[in-house]
DNA sequence: TGGATATTACTACCACGGTAAGAGGTAAGT
DNA sequence: ACTTACCTCTTACCGTGGTAGTAATATCCA
């Protein structure tokens, strides 16, 4: 029975950047979050990585002075639990219901629609053959 | 320029209530929830609710001894925003991957499928017919 | 009238995300 | 050897979600 890891946009914003480089020192994090607008202080990282290893997020090896963290949570299930799970909450898992939405919220272009049809008919697919 | 609301889960179960019947009480919010498996002291709703009219999510109005409380924000508004902002934060707004792990994060019937395929047809027309 | 009941108001508590300063270690340059 | 730069560790603070007890107040009923 899997625990349904939630992160905020911090932690999320930190994983980001561990499932990027696979792995990477306190400094390298907040270089990468600087470059994306996001100027924090370097114990603020620090403190934050080290509360996300007290949780089994992330671990770290030594290597000299400098601390290398790594993720320990895959990509896949985060995103997988955190989608699923705000659409149990927003929709009552109706999943239509949250795609209507998605489409709804923001543009989206003639090729990004047409990806969509092939995601569907692919799924339709397995759907068949699994049966 | 609006504000993006972003709603936790006791807050999201009273909206929904709110949003369902139009107008509640203390005790409807608390009945409803309790009926959902949720079983919460009046008081904590009651605090819930006083602390969402801080911050303009609901308001109320005193009708002889009881307060009735309404919605402010309306459950598009909510939902939307939610939606695309965790799009974003998990996938940095790329809404075909979005999509992509809300098909495999859960078991879809062929029924649902045929909807999300009406679904982005009708985008496509709208689409087309917009420019 | 007076007690039971329902309702709001105030306060408190915990956990956690986010933020950071300050203390202390270690490696490296001059 | 001393300073400097970089690193971790510890501690702290604020806001907020979530939960609820207690006190004050209004209402209803016998």
């Amino acid at each position: 029975m899997r625990k349904k890891p939630q992160l905020a946009s911090l932690q999320l914003a930190i994983m980001r950047t561990l499932w990027q480089k696979g792995e990477a020192t306190v400094a390298d994090v907040r270089e990468t979050l600087e470059s994306e607008g996001r100027e924090l202080a370097y114990t603020t990282v620090a403190t934050m990585l080290a509360k996300m290893e007290r949780k089994g997020q992330v671990a770290h090896r030594a290597e000299g002075k400098a601390f290398i963290y790594r993720p320990v949570l895959g990509q896949e299930q985060v995103s997988r639990s955190m989608v699923t799970d705000l659409a149990e909450r927003l929709f009552s898992g109706d999943v239509t219901l949250m795609v209507s939405h998605l489409l709804d919220g923001c543009e989206i272009s003639a090729a990004e629609l047409t990806r969509l049809k092939a995601l569907i008919r692919k799924k339709e697919l397995e759907e068949r053959n699994a049966r």
